[in-house]
DNA sequence: GTCTATAGTAGGATAGAC
DNA sequence: GTCTATCCTACTATAGAC
């Protein structure tokens, strides 16, 4: 039998299926008729909206950067008030979903490594302009001081996510933790910070957490 | 017919074999077989060498990684004294052979995005000591100032070749260019280095070149 | 332990009927 | 737009020759 729907339905239909299949098992381990068989659609269907299991994973990466910055946007914009304290929020790893936790551990899995590494991608593209906007603020106020707001926040947001994200990457936990304790030196020395200011950042400190391992 | 071969040797011709077709290829488009054809071997072979196409990709990785390095370091320990003299050397992407270049174009590659990927972890795990210990040579000639000088070249490496190497992620040749553009303020504030001290590494500079895009 | 040959499974992708 | 049938290739399994 052959049910008709939207265009737009239909699309979104397959996008949030796939996007369930990805992080109940992993991207590599599902398979098109995985999808096709839980829409009880036909693999043709699939191909007619997207030309390639990667495209697929392309729409679903955008609608989850999309969805993820909304979230946090929103909690920046309804809480904290002054750069220090937004960034404080906008990292906050403890602020989580359960959702977010759930996705998080299954984005750490060796079948989603491909999946992971798109996101954070997406991700450090979204963030970046309003972690600039945060340094700016902070300039104008006297708390930082740099010509390039913009390139600083691009050049922390992928570093630490490049080097602090576990599954991604072969890093050992000592490593990571090597790194994430240098973190606030670092982000104190490009925006020529008063020492100390971003303490919170110290996975050591209590009710702190690290900017963020998406 | 039956030829037998020492391991040591039938897994390296295996594994130039692969490099030399991702290159002139690319990974997604080599198959199994082309690598078998081309060898005049049976499939067998190589899963009995390399347990799939996955693994045969990691050996090659580490191979390419392990010989661009070596290369580099050659080049930086006869030509250049003094840690910023060194680094000119070590980021100089002109002092690339021609094979070199080639390869780069290929790595550019859709079809290389994964092979791309893997080879600048491989290349800033390999990178950053010896970064490191430039910048730690140049603290104590009192060049820079840094508490931590292996996390300072982890950022740097991994976030410049992350927001600047074309062909792996999405960005336009102008966020390019700004970001590298700005690449020598953001080294400067890291090592609390003098303004200027690493203004070779602008690319509108003559001679002069960005730090390296693997 | 090293190599060949071959047959078979599973999953990504396509063509063409409807 | 949707489905069916088919193709291609990564990978496994196996059986056996040197």
């Amino acid at each position: 039998m052959r049910t008709v729907k939207e265009p737009d339905v239909r699309r979104l239909e397959i996008l949030e299926a796939a996007k369930r299949l990805f992080l109940k098992q992993t991207y590599d381990t599902t398979t098109t008729n995985d999808v096709m068989r839980v829409l009880g659609i036909a693999k043709g269907t699939i191909y007619h909206y997207f030309s390639s299991k990667n495209h697929l994973l392309d729409a679903v990466v955008e609608h989850m950067a999309e969805a993820y910055v909304a979230r946090r946007m929103k909690t920046v914009e309804a809480c904290a008030s002054g750069p220090l304290a937004r960034m404080r929020v906008l990292f906050d790893r403890d602020a989580r979903s359960a959702e977010e936790r759930s996705a998080t551990a299954s984005l750490h899995q060796p079948g989603n490594v491909t999946l992971h590494t798109r996101l954070l991608v997406a991700l450090v593209q979204r963030l970046a302009p309003v972690f600039a906007q945060l340094i700016h603020d902070g300039c104008d106020e006297g708390l930082f001081r740099t010509e390039h707001p913009l390139e600083v926040a691009e050049l922390l947001l992928s570093g630490i996510q490049f080097l602090t994200d576990e599954g991604v990457h072969p890093w050992s936990a000592e490593d990571r933790t090597r790194r994430l304790r240098a973190v606030p030196a670092l982000v104190e020395s490009l925006l020529a910070a008063k020492p100390g200011s971003f303490a919170f950042l110290d996975p050591g400190r209590a009710g702190a957490r690290r900017p963020r391992s998406a």
